[in-house]
RNA sequence: GCCCGGAUGGUGGAAUUGGUAGACACGCAGGACUUAAAAUCCUGUGGCCAUUGCGGCCGUGUGGGUUCAAGUCCCACUCCGGGUACCA
């Protein structure tokens, strides 16, 4: 019988389904491990070869971790809310619930073709009521609670009013938007709607004005993304910048926690080191700096206080509520103009032009509390409201953008740092600024002579004692903006009384999703739920029109797959205690800010509400590599209809067209599918090269546009799913982005026919002996079963695969059919390719899956050798090889080495200097 | 600009801790089997020189350095990919 993976894919796949080989429960037995995919946007192109890659990993990572006897929890679902749906509803009116559920099925059938061992029981959709539901209460549970500085947690605002009512806000150490003194008295006093004002400025998800991408046009708000030169991307309408009020989440008040819990997670140190920068702390001094004839004082912060005598200017952001304080009406109508001007620009553009330098003067000058000096205050855009206090000192000696702004605007540099062996010299002759942080200071009062950290020490200190200022740590990452003005997202359980937000009671969750009519803002600029029906509560007050952003459903979804079909809780005690946190995570790196962030600090809310026993989701994680697309392309003659191989194209005038990979086999056109791909080619003549048409190639991204999208049940049909599964492993290690080329894939398949007639005599009958395999036929097994556990371990898939086929091709010569062996083989192949190795498990005449074998052990004994075989180098190049006994000491293996006479050619009479001998590894002999 | 990766034959890649560079596979060339094809098997395959044999020299993006020994470590640079919130 032939390999016939068509029919064998398809009768496990069917046996593990209805042997619900795959479903897990909690099982106090057994130790548990959670292995978490980054679950999928069902988009409407399918998974093309790169979704897979990550998925296949982890699969075989599950079935190892469940051979060596873990309870595997190993589940999968759907993000299912997005942009695309929503947008393809706008154009089509279809309800984007509609198409969701119709990507989804698609992408189920694709998963279910590549034999993955997911617990399908416990899927979970962002989307689905039940799903939401918990999103909605987590956000409720965020609005009710606050941050305590002094605990260092999460604590209910209950607790917050309470001390409110006793102290005012004497005792708080909040984390809040704006700080606010008044006294128990004065607090009893306010009006219901301003101590809700005080207290929103507190909660975990509050309400606060933020700028964003507005269009006027389009009614809507648009990310980053969707804006190029202040025009929208769709449509190409004009976009300002505008403050709207938006939901939040206090993300920044983790910061702290969020920067140590990554010591203790096992992720690669770039990924780490990548959140590290994004939560940016740093430590330096806020200061004051006074307004000349003014009693306006302005905050800045600044890591580098040792500069203060280098201060030539100021510098506030165009957003700054100083700017209209501090503009004298002379500068007014510049200014003015000036804030329109930015206006136009999104922060993208103001982050990517930095050689655009741009900036007004408002007029006002402010005096250094250091030298007393009286410095001109200008607004520009290179700072940014966003972080610290809007407000900056400009050092332009020795900061690089203040120094272009120095440049252009004529202001003047002051050197206050002279870097070690270098002297001082004149700033006007520079070509940059002096940004360096060692060094000694000169030009700068009682900091003269100091070293750069002394005088950063000296400078905290002095600013402490005069009381001009405080010493601060500060983190640039920011509270994230919560609400979307779509439609395709979670409502906000939450209602709106004479203008001031109140939440639903759970009892009323999940707040559905209503229908609307077009799913487009309203005529008034409303977002899209502005068009419900009745979108109020039983007692008439109106809900809230924004809807959630995508990284709500994402950011609990791995709590929820703990235990999916919990009606009363997100998860239920039990089901958290036993599966704990995610021990093997694997996703993309575009996750690294985003989603990686979010969902820590999600988590670590749920912790401190004790509805979680683990303060990190995610202990350890692994990135996977994109696949990128592989091109191909023919050459046309231009005007003509004629295609030049590609060997052959430089003796004609020839345009490259992308042709669709999938007519394309190692390069080889199939001319007569390209006649048959579009009508404009029909007539199409082709110049040949040795009777074959080679395409060209190159590596761009896998995109429809392209015509290099690979699909994966393309693949599964040709080859089979199990020829995937390895072929994806093959091409690379997990971690590297690569090109998808299926040139290789030829091979990997090969190698599973190979494996397939180690079973099967020529004429197709089962040939698998029961003698005693020979101590050459277990140094193969073994050696390869210490070779691939440990590659598994290490997530190197790719040499695993090669040991394999070492594996097999040694096992081919030597003519090995004994059972022992096989048998061997196939345990440790089974996470890698799982159909074909359950069905050859069966032809050995077990009975069941080979899921529920062990993974086979490691004999080490089968392993010994009485030889090693040393490479003999001459001045560290290799010369040849002297095969020596294992337990010859160091003194007989240089005089062996000396004495043979391939070294007598090499010394050529000399006495080697020095012999260097490391056992079992080399031998180098110095002339 | 800043941050994080990366660069090894015609191609994908291997070399896990500084110790035989190019495992494994594709492709290519030659051969066996076959009426033929497919399938399968065997041999060769980094470059240059020599090829009558032993072989020799060069070689991991570029230029330096450390070391008995460098793809691997250090310094400087080039190019490519990804991220990005000018973070003072």
């Amino acid at each position: 019988m032939d390999y016939n993976f068509r029919e064998i894919e398809k009768k496990w796949q069917k046996y593990w389904q209805e042997n619900d080989t795959y479903k897990v429960d909690v099982d106090s037995e057994k130790p548990k491990f959670y292995v978490l995919d980054m679950f999928p946007y069902p988009s409407g192109a399918g998974l093309h070869v790169g979704h897979p890659l990550g998925y296949i990993a982890s699969d075989i990572y599950s079935r190892y971790k469940r051979m060596k006897g873990f309870n595997v929890l190993h589940p999968m679902g759907y993000d299912a809310y997005g942009l695309p749906a929503e947008q393809y509803a706008i154009q089509t009116g279809q309800h984007p619930a509609i198409t969701t559920e119709k990507n989804i099925k698609r992408y189920r059938e694709q998963l279910d073709k590549i034999g993955f061992s997911y617990d399908w029981s416990r899927e979970v959709r962002t989307c689905d009521p039940k799903y939401y539901h918990w999103t909605q209460w987590a956000f409720l549970q965020m609005f009710g609670h606050y941050y305590d500085k002094a605990t260092q947690k999460a604590e209910p605002i209950e607790k917050l009013i309470a001390a409110f009512e006793a102290n005012g806000s004497a005792d708080i150490n909040a984390a809040g938007t704006e700080e606010f003194e008044f006294t128990a008295t004065e607090w009893k006093a306010m009006s219901e709607k301003d101590q809700q004002n005080v207290l929103m400025n507190f909660r975990m998800a509050y309400l606060a004005d933020t700028m964003v991408n507005w269009c006027p046009a389009l009614g809507t708000v648009l990310a980053n993304d969707e804006v190029k030169e202040g025009l929208s991307v769709r449509g190409g309408h004009p976009v300002e910048q505008k403050n709207m009020k938006q939901w939040l989440l206090r993300v920044s008040a983790y910061a702290p926690r969020l920067l140590d819990g990554l010591d203790t997670v096992d992720w690669s140190d770039s990924l780490k080191e990548v959140q590290r920068n994004w939560i940016g702390r740093s430590e330096g001094a806020e200061m004051k700096f006074c307004v000349k004839d003014s009693d306006v004082e302005m905050d800045i912060f600044t890591t580098r206080a040792d500069t203060v005598f280098g201060v030539t200017f100021m510098v506030l952001a165009p957003e700054s509520e100083l700017v209209q304080q501090l503009t004298t009406s002379e500068q007014k109508e510049a200014v003015d103009a000036y804030l329109e001007e930015t206006k136009k620009r999104t922060e993208r553009e103001r982050l990517t032009e930095v050689k655009r330098v741009s900036g007004v003067f408002s007029g006002s000058y402010a005096v250094n509390p250091l030298t007393k000096e009286e410095i001109p205050i200008w607004i520009s855009d290179y700072v940014l409201a966003g972080y610290g206090t809007g407000a900056i000192m400009a050092v332009p000696g020795h900061d690089s953008r203040d120094f272009a702004f120095a440049k252009h605007f004529n202001l003047p540099i002051i050197q206050v740092v002279v870097p070690s062996g270098e002297e001082a010299t004149d700033p006007a002759t520079w070509e940059d600024s002096k940004d360096s942080k060692e060094g000694v200071m000169i030009n700068s009062g009682f900091l003269n002579g100091m070293n750069v950290p002394d005088a950063i020490e000296k400078t905290k200190e002095y600013i402490n004692e005069e009381n001009i200022g405080k010493v601060k740590v500060n983190y640039r990452l920011r509270d994230a903006i919560f609400s979307r003005q779509r439609y395709w997202g979670e409502p906000f359980p939450i209602y709106f009384k004479d203008g001031v937000a109140y939440p639903l009671t759970e009892d009323q969750l999940p707040l559905e999703l209503p229908e609307i009519d077009k799913y487009l803002p309203t005529e008034s600029g409303e977002p899209p739920l502005g068009r419900a029906k009745e979108w109020k509560t039983k007692d008439g007050y109106p809900l809230e029109l924004s809807t959630m952003p995508g990284f709500a459903g994402s950011s609990a979804y791995y709590l929820r797959y703990m235990d999916p079909k919990n009606d009363e809780e997100l998860v239920s005690e039990e089901a958290n205690s036993y599966w704990q946190d995610v021990d093997l995570y694997i996703g993309g790196t575009e996750h690294a800010t985003g989603h990686l962030v979010y969902s820590r600090f999600w988590n670590k809310f749920l912790f401190d509400l004790k509805k979680v026993c683990k303060d990190e989701p995610f202990r350890k994680l692994v990135n996977q590599g994109m696949i990128q697309g592989r091109s191909n392309f023919v050459y046309r003659v231009k005007g003509t209809n004629q295609f030049v191989s590609l060997n052959l194209r430089k003796e004609y005038d020839t345009t490259p067209i992308h042709v669709d990979v999938n007519m394309v086999s190692n390069d080889i056109l199939d001319t007569e599918a390209f006649k048959n791909w579009n009508p404009e080619y029909k007539d199409a003549e082709f110049v040949l090269e040795d009777g074959k048409y080679i395409c060209g190639w190159a590596v761009e991204k896998m995109s429809k546009s392209m015509f290099n999208v690979v699909n994966p049940d393309v693949i599964v049909e040709d080859y089979g799913a199990d020829t995937l599964r390895l072929y994806e492993m093959f091409l690379g290690p997990l971690e590297a982005h690569k090109p998808w080329d299926t040139n290789g894939i030829d091979g990997v398949h090969k190698f599973l026919r190979k494996l397939w007639r180690l079973f099967y005599d020529a004429s197709g009958n089962v040939n698998v002996s029961d003698e005693k395999a020979t101590a050459e036929e277990l140094k193969t097994l073994h050696k390869t079963i210490k070779k691939v556990e440990d590659d598994i371990l290490r997530f190197s898939f790719n040499t695993s695969v090669s040991a394999f086929m070492i594996c097999v091709n040694e096992l081919s010569s030597l003519k090995c059919n004994k059972k022992e062996v096989l048998e061997g083989f196939i345990g440790i192949l089974a996470p890698f390719a799982p159909h074909i190795c359950e069905e050859l498990w069966k032809v050995l005449g077990n009975e069941g899956s080979i899921t529920e074998a062990e993974f086979p052990v490691l004999n080490e004994d089968y392993l010994k050798e009485n030889n090693f075989t040393y490479p003999v180098s001459f001045n560290g190049k290799m010369r040849f090889k002297l095969e020596l006994p294992v337990d010859m000491d160091r003194a007989e293996i240089e005089k062996t080495v000396l004495e043979n006479e391939a070294s007598q050619r090499w010394l050529d009479g000399k006495t080697p200097k020095k012999v260097i001998i490391v056992p079992k590894k080399i031998i180098n002999v110095v002339i």
